[in-house]
DNA sequence: TGTACATCAGTGAACGCGCGTTCACTGATGTAC
DNA sequence: TGTACATCAGTGAACGCGCGTTCACTGATGTAC
């Protein structure tokens, strides 16, 4: 889209952004140089600077996109006449599944440098915004329980597929079961804990 | 323990695991230098290398320790007589407790590099032996079951306490509900997942 | 018990590398008049 | 429409740094006789 052999690049923040999420995705979010991406930008190693503050901005960028697209995969699965519980199931196979399909980039997401409120808003923001869909759903599930109620199941909903999604990601899960079947529609992750409960 | 000023130091492959595990609780994994190590535990740069084949191999000694570790806590958590489900539930406050007790060291020990088997007996051991008890304890839960749904609940109960650990880390489960509530003896992380049922 | 010698666990200096970042610069763009 | 000029987005060279690792070495240890 940018002109054939323009000096200026056009849309070299995007560029940027774009290099960085395929470099963190073939090599690890710990492999990833500046040099490298502005490298495969096309662009020497000081341009990147006319965009982002330093790496870490050019990473935060890259985790937000993460964040975006990660909420738009879990709203997308969701059918919006099921019930509640069943959404709640949508919800979190769309967040297995979008670890899964972006297992390093969702590394990059859930670091500790991320997580930290206040530095990078754009961020804060796309994180926030992954995270309502599964605070609803499950407040939907619940209603009329108690706040705190609320926020424990939550917590333990979230914690679940977190869970799911990052030992997924590992490999260490495919030791236990085939991975495939959370990729199937029919496969519930709530009813699975139905297992765990006394009979 | 070692002689106070001798030219050999007794046992440097310990002090070098400690040192690092150190480094690794303080400055996180990524931050670890082998140089760091080695002036920690008073030696100099080349010394780690008469113990260790490189970085990676020390780092991965340094995860062996923190899955026996874990697992040694899990196991100090169950009262045997108390029955299967509940026993499941001590195991997993353990495993979440770990976490929550050695953040960066349990991140460590969780990094994408440690989970390829075949490289480091010891840390495969290790880390095998600190998934055992969980595996047997759902088996026993679950006794008449088949292989494939044991195995299931097995990968539902470990994501569920795997993400709780991994989100308590971060702080992110910090904004939903107070975690002091998980190190009460009274919690049932099973019991949680019930809310999530239909009802 | 004493001595020669192999082996082992340290030292210290150095190598080479990739990295993030800076800086003076230059070409392109857009705007005021 | 044409020109002067401020601004912007690039370049390329360089700085300094910390790192993993290697190598020839040396002091300590332990063993054979």
């Amino acid at each position: 889209m940018p002109k054939e052999k323009s000096y200026h690049h056009g849309d070299l923040r995007s560029a940027l952004i774009q290099a960085a999420r395929d470099i963190v995705e073939q090599k690890g979010p710990d492999d990833v140089s500046l040099r490298g991406v502005a490298q495969a930008a096309g662009v020497s190693r000081a341009a990147p600077y006319h965009h982002f503050e330093d790496k870490q901005a050019l990473l935060a960028a890259v985790a937000a996109v993460g964040f975006q697209e990660l909420a738009d995969l879990m709203l997308s699965k969701i059918v919006s006449s099921a019930p509640a519980r069943t959404q709640l199931d949508q919800l979190g196979l769309g967040y297995v599944e979008y670890g899964i399909s972006n297992p390093l980039l969702f590394r990059l997401m859930q670091g500790p440098a991320f997580q930290v409120p206040g530095i990078y808003p754009e961020l804060d923001q796309a994180r926030g915004a992954s995270a309502t869909p599964l605070i609803n759903t499950v407040s939907a599930c619940l209603s009329g329980k108690s706040e705190q109620q609320i926020m424990t199941a939550c917590a333990a909903a979230w914690s679940i597929v977190h869970g799911m999604a990052m030992l997924a990601t590992d490999g260490r899960l495919q030791t236990l079961i085939d991975l495939t079947q959370l990729q199937t529609a029919s496969f519930s992750i709530t009813s699975q804990l139905e297992l765990l409960r006394e009979d």
